[in-house]
DNA sequence: TAACCTTTCATCCGGCCCAG
DNA sequence: CTGGGCCGGATGAAAGGTTA
């Protein structure tokens, strides 16, 4: 049970109402536009948005005359924080009939671009499966793009990479992968039991050119003062395996597809590094001062409980 | 029952666009 | 360049509902 100090009931001069239809016109960018999405009028949302504004002393839209309105830098933040709110508004609502029923509602998920393929589709089935109630809307990105959409209250939970995260956030380690050699079944070294950089230095290299994943590969040769020779770089994590599959040179990558081989069928060799190198963790991120909502709990609870399994 | 909140309607104001 | 039309935000009055 929650009980409010009764001064925090006194100031509390703002409604959930008002706080949706701040959000709505964040949206939107207009005040217009957000009444007709709501079915509400235009002066409704406009009083609100200066109630809330005169509530909090603060502005958060700079109105532009027959252009719309866009967020302040405070704006941004406080419909972050709205929208966490409104989430956990969502949430108590739906915990009543929860109480007979089971959890339900949107999870907002965002998942870094090479972890989806590998992690998610047994995750979601698993969630599919223990809570048939909760739909899991999916935005895939680079690490700017995740936490932006964490901070913005886009997305809620993101699974992604510990690799540069803001401090603000909070991150739930789930798997902690070292970097690995992967070679051409018919590649010289590809018989070791494990490949030193050393050896692999002079050769070409194929790198996953994702913002931060190449600065940490690099960072793995720079570390025992040594310089990768870089032939081909891509986005794309299965072209690196197409890649080196065909004998365009080795890469690094953490996570390990269970196949050997790639799109075009040739056979791909996985490697120890012989060197002490540093391990990545994958860790599910949400902002430091936002409450979880239960369809967010139940998701890191379900993902601490299978991705060892899933890895 | 009074106070308050929400909503709608009518209207005003300012900026943009475009035809002349 | 100018004036009219359009768009979109702001404001005030009034009505209806809720709450203390």
């Amino acid at each position: 049970m929650i009980i409010f100090p009764t001064g925090s009931i006194n100031i509390m001069q703002y409604t959930l109402r008002q706080l949706a239809y701040l959000v709505a016109v964040a949206d939107h960018g207009s005040v217009t536009a957000a009444a007709n999405a709501l079915y509400t009028s235009q002066p409704g949302i406009s009083s609100a948005i200066a109630q809330l504004e005169a509530q909090f002393g603060l502005q958060f839209f700079i109105r532009h005359h027959a252009k719309g309105v866009s967020l302040t830098p405070a704006g941004q933040s406080f419909v972050a924080a709205a929208r966490n709110l409104l989430a956990h508004a969502e949430d108590l609502s739906q915990h009543a009939s929860a109480l007979s029923q089971s959890l339900q509602g949107n999870l907002e998920l965002g998942c870094f671009t090479t972890i989806a393929p590998i992690f998610l589709p047994r995750l979601l089935a698993a969630m599919r499966e223990d809570y048939p109630d909760i739909s899991v809307r999916l935005h895939e990105g680079d690490t700017e793009q995740l936490q932006q959409a964490l901070l913005s209250g886009q997305t809620e939970l993101a699974l992604l990479y510990d690799l540069d995260l803001a401090p603000s956030l909070y991150r739930q380690t789930l798997q902690t992968v070292l970097p690995y050699v992967l070679l051409p079944a018919a590649h010289p070294l590809a018989g070791q039991v494990a490949v030193s950089l050393q050896d692999l230095a002079p050769l070409p290299m194929v790198l996953l050119d994702l913002p931060h994943s190449r600065e940490y590969f690099l960072s793995v040769f720079r570390l025992q003062g040594l310089e990768a020779r870089v032939r081909h770089k891509t986005v794309n994590f299965e072209l690196v395996r197409g890649l080196v599959a065909a004998g365009n040179g080795y890469a690094l990558l953490n996570l390990r597809p269970q196949t050997p081989q790639s799109y075009a069928g040739d056979q791909l060799v996985c490697l120890p590094i012989v060197e002490e190198v540093p391990a990545l963790n994958i860790v599910l991120a949400w902002p430091q001062e936002l409450r979880l909502t239960r369809r967010a709990e139940a998701f890191v609870t379900l993902c601490e409980r299978s991705i060892s399994r899933l890895g």
